[in-house]
DNA sequence: ATATAATGCAACCTTAGGGTTTCATAAATA
DNA sequence: TATTTATGAAACCCTAAGGTTGCATTATAT
């Protein structure tokens, strides 16, 4: 049996997990530039406030969400930095996909130049 | 009831689904350098050849991978300029949280403003 | 003191995700 | 031709995801 109570406060959730869901993008577009509290996000979806909640509760859990309590509110704020690692991760592959496409244009820019083809079955 | 095959040729996998998962992304980066077939990416991991046959077809279908046939070899090559859309999403967000980060540093950078505390209930 | 609002959380349901084993098939080889 | 090799796909399994309803709790408003 896991030491469920542990795990969740140390397992930081991956952020490559916490973006799949595109409810938990638009919620993060939703707070990004103002904090709201937790039933003022809900309204905007069809699924219930619980539904929400949860995926809110996921993005705390990676750390894209804090959630401050006012009175009988907690409002969502937006921490976004760690999208810096979802940006790194993608960048560097950048330079290969640019390259590749360079490559064609200068492939398809020799008129001279045989159009290879696949590799023939004999 | 769905159309099954159908839904499959046309549904496009999202992109931030796919890349979700670690394994998926230990792939990317394996192949993105050079092609390599289904048992070479396969002999990299713990798990059955098959599951991660399965991780590179979901691959394919969101347009990140293609798999290209040599006789009774299929070789798959990265294509990842999908992950464009990645990057413009969370890029977006940037000047947000780095604007958040240097009022901060402002606000820090004043030593006679009052260190302002939460609301208190009273 | 009560009623209502805003939330957290437990219990439950259904489906997709990730994994395995097994079998079928096409291509390369002894 | 017989036999490996490389792969696709079906049949299952188990768990996590995403969703719902209902209840408990705390703060605000009557």
């Amino acid at each position: 049996m896991q030491p469920k109570g542990f795990l969740f406060k140390t397992m930081r959730r991956d952020v490559f997990q916490a973006i799949a869901d595109p409810t938990r993008r638009e919620i993060i577009n939703m707070i990004a530039q103002q904090p709201l509290n937790v039933n003022a996000v809900a309204e905007n979806f069809e699924v219930s406030r619980t539904a929400i909640y949860k995926h809110i509760k996921m993005l705390t859990e990676c750390g894209l969400v804090v959630i401050t309590q006012f009175g009988r509110e907690r409002f969502c704020e937006a921490r976004l930095e760690r999208l810096t690692e979802v940006i790194d991760w993608a960048e560097q592959y950048r330079k290969i996909w640019t390259e590749r496409l360079e490559s064609l244009e200068n492939f398809l820019d020799t008129p001279e130049s045989p159009r290879k083809k696949p590799a023939r079955k004999k």
